[in-house]
DNA sequence: TTGACTTTGACTTTCTTTGACTTTCGGTGT
DNA sequence: ACACCGAAAGTCAAAGAAAGTCAAAGTCAA
């Protein structure tokens, strides 16, 4: 299957440049023989925040797409919470979780004091209800693997 | 790619300057073996009053463009930010703030990093694009009230 | 047969490069 | 003073170069 093809390729040149890629999309394809979005198909996959991976990209000449594989188990603890959060997670739930990392000495006040500001009821007042709970959940899942 | 270049190149000289740099557009476009207005684009889209550089400029003979990197208090420099985030703000910008903050010391590292993983494409990309740009200025302006 | 996963391609958005045209400034000759 | 000229910088739109989005069509296993 094309799809693992790729995704394997991603991985071993994640492995050369040390968890680290930045790729051509079209340049890629091209080598490969394949369209262009399926690069971004493999890469949005395979490739999520969930497994550890961080994507970012830009568009126009000499664009290209960024990879970073974070080593999730190097941090028994921050795992833990990376998973205990799921899909969606209350503000209060929330700050409990920063005050435990912060009290374990994972974060400090300052940086505590932005991720619950990040995650406040004020910083998400403008989403329809539903979405709240499960964007915070993005958000702190990313603030996690930042930190790892 | 080209303006990533001349960005570095005039990032140099104003270190060189101690922070203030005049540079003649038409010789220096020569030099680099560009069209002038390059360097134009290259100012408006990177040395933007956002990101904390003062523009100015002189025509006709003997005229230039002069760039300053401003430099303000931590608090001139929060509420600054906090005005021109407005209703939304796309997160190469909203990057650019940070590393303007971290760099000017008003931030740590760390906080940036934290700050910059909860507006990040990837915490917000479950939402609606067109909702992304707004809810990132909603958690940027609540992250710097925190730092208030 | 259905539902999850893949593959493809048309269309959109973002960023860059280029060049034609405009405006402004300083000097120079009257 | 004034009008003119040439030397800058400014503006803007078109063309080019990537990546993003989305939905339709295909595949395959339960």
């Amino acid at each position: 299957m094309l799809t693992d093809y790729i995704a394997q390729m991603i991985e071993e040149m994640l492995n050369e440049g040390g968890g680290i890629l930045e790729l051509q999309r079209n340049e890629m394809a091209n080598r490969i023989g394949c369209v262009p979005s399926q690069i971004s198909y493999v890469i949005s996959s395979r490739f999520t925040p969930e497994r550890g991976y961080i994507i970012e990209s830009r568009r126009g000449g000499g664009g290209c797409i960024r990879i970073e594989r974070k080593q999730m188990g190097r941090n028994e603890y921050l795992t833990h919470f990376f998973y205990a959060i799921g899909d969606s997670i209350e503000e209060n739930e929330a700050l409990a979780y920063l005050k435990n990392l912060a009290g374990n000495g994972f974060i400090g006040q300052s940086e505590a004091v932005i991720a619950a500001a990040a995650m406040s009821g004020a910083a998400l007042s403008s989403l329809p209800p539903h979405l709240r709970a499960s964007i915070r959940a993005d958000v702190f899942k990313q603030i996690i693997l930042a930190l790892m």
